[in-house]
DNA sequence: TTGAAAGCGATACCAT
DNA sequence: ATGGTATCGCTTTCAA
């Protein structure tokens, strides 16, 4: 047997209402005055009986879940950095995350009934299709579920979302190459249309814009997403070294970074005496690359915590739609030299 | 207003048992019929207000919950594998993932008591401390909450396991060099005393002795666990180097065979020609190291679907606790080529 | 200071 | 074929 208020109750002598409100701390403060001597007593009994609240219970009651829900695509260190940004902020005031993985091609309608069942008290998501989220909005507004978005590519003014400041992250990498004297800076990312390696892009643009470095649209290489260097990608790759011969290149990932690494190796090219190479997001394992990889840090843990304090403004009926854009931190390690003076 | 058995019961003009047996399916089959109008009147209205049944309270009144509880360090992108495939395969049987992210100083005590209050149908764990564990232990036996491992390092006579098979892993991984004709091996891994470290040396020694080759205690390199690689970790590898003068080396996993990559390249030895190096665990970024990593994959997405599995058939009675080992598997990559025959 | 009782939303047995 | 009603474990108002 399980205990419950009732068993306590029996045991004790009182009602199940006592039980309730010593066991909830409300004979204090509050009008109502419990005898002491009842109070130890329920607190022992329960104590003995290995008491535990039936949190469920209590929500059918109370009509409010603690439990948050994370929907969307999980991929990567950094989103369980994310999550774990969540869940950490998250615990301090009684909540828990439930997951919810979704891909592209997931049934969001169905993930948006089974938020509704659990009677989530909020949403937290990332990585969803356009199409995706307007259908979990739609479904799970009229039950008074909130959304907040995370590290989500796009903004919406319905939703307030956390994110680091890729702007200017991408900017501060331009800034520190050419500091470092290079005036040949390329940029390699994937597709454009992915928000993020637009942001990312632009804030190189501004970068080579403002410390007045020469560019153009030939100073882009737009790459396959593929996780693998295809034979394609390394073919781009080589393309554009051996057409413009940069002296440093800033990427719109991590990952990226690392297979320009691989293709200059492969070329010859000495990193970082011949070439700089700039990541982006700081993942874990950017500083064990070959070599260690000179990258922009994202705070996904901050992201995360933010976005739950997101979350908490809104049911406290101060909803911001406004982003929260987190700043990022240039880490410098040695995949960036110096440009060499003579070539 | 949100709708309930209740308020559709209302509408259509009958009671709420009616609702819930026609909601639930439990007209067909059973010696309970209904008649077919109202069944789809019933439907109809249900469907109009928009009804989605109430999980919590459903919960309340059946007295099980479907969920499961994750709870342990969550680090890499591999929990991530592990955890979409316990939520895979829970999917599938209607449960869902609380997440319960413990360190080793976390108050396991207090974890134990979230997951008693929110009646969890089951507990996941990883990556806890022996101590973590037993208490868990202790305090969950009581409420009937069966515990699972996955990815766990030690084993438990009272407890399933999920995990892959890395004494046979890493055995793999010398065969392979040996076919290519290695006969210098030497194993690099972190402290000993964790036990897939172990288990992946004692792969590495079963596999030197079944192909004849020569191994003495000084071909193992302990190396300190630090994400990034310090100047002891350098000294560490630079001296075994120096003093074997490998052709080859496995590693205890693909960050420590990152770092002896690095230390290669410092050296200016050339990998793969003068030297082939497989690292372990087939994490995302293996494939973009460079060189990409010859490196031998755990299936951590079937080992979370696998841990599921044990967790279902505890629950069904046919607990099982002896572990489920699931096979590795070598891919080759370019860090690993055939010994040079004169050096 | 304590207890009785209503109610949260759902399930399921027993009548009708 | 359908409804009444007790129940799950907890919260909370109202009386005593």
């Amino acid at each position: 047997m399980v205990a419950t208020m009732q068993s306590i109750a029996d045991a004790a002598g009182v009602s199940r209402a006592t039980v309730s409100y010593v066991l909830n701390g409300r004979h204090i403060g509050s009008r109502m005055k419990i005898n002491h001597v009842t109070v130890s007593k329920v607190e022992k009994i329960a104590e003995l009986q290995g008491y535990c609240r039936n949190e469920i219970a209590r929500a059918v009651k109370t009509g409010k879940t603690n439990a948050i829900g994370i929907v969307g695509g999980l991929s990567g260190s950094y989103c369980l950095e994310i999550i774990k940004g969540i869940s950490d902020a998250g615990a301090t005031q009684g909540y828990f995350i439930k997951l919810f993985p979704a891909e592209l091609s997931t049934d969001i309608e169905q993930i948006a009934r089974q938020c509704a069942g659990q009677r989530l008290a909020g949403v937290i998501c990332s990585s969803l299709s356009e199409e995706q989220l307007h259908l979990l909005r739609e479904r799970l507004e009229g039950k008074h579920i909130p959304i907040v978005l995370v590290d989500n590519c796009f903004h919406h003014d319905w939703c307030p979302r956390a994110i680091s400041d890729d702007f200017n992250g991408a900017k501060s990498a331009v800034k520190y190459l050419s500091s470092l004297g290079h005036r040949k800076i390329i940029h390699i990312t994937n597709d454009l249309n992915f928000g993020f390696s637009r942001l990312r892009y632009d804030g190189y643009c501004a970068g080579m814009d403002e410390y007045g470095l020469k560019r153009d649209a030939g100073s882009l290489c737009v790459i396959d997403s593929n996780l693998e260097l295809t034979e394609s990608i390394r073919a781009q790759i080589r393309e554009i070294f051996l057409r413009l011969k940069p002296t440093a290149v800033t990427c719109g990932s991590d990952p990226i970074a690392m297979k320009v690494i691989i293709v200059a190796s492969e070329l010859n090219i000495k990193i970082p005496d011949d070439l700089s190479i700039i990541g982006y997001a700081g993942l874990d394992y950017s500083v064990i690359s070959n070599p260690p990889l000179t990258t922009v840090i994202q705070p996904f843990y901050e992201v995360g915590r933010q976005a739950f304090y997101l979350f908490e403004k809104n049911i406290n009926g101060s909803k911001t739609v406004a982003d929260v854009k987190l700043p990022t931190e240039l880490i410098i390690r040695n995949s960036t030299a110096p440009v060499k003076k003579f070539l």
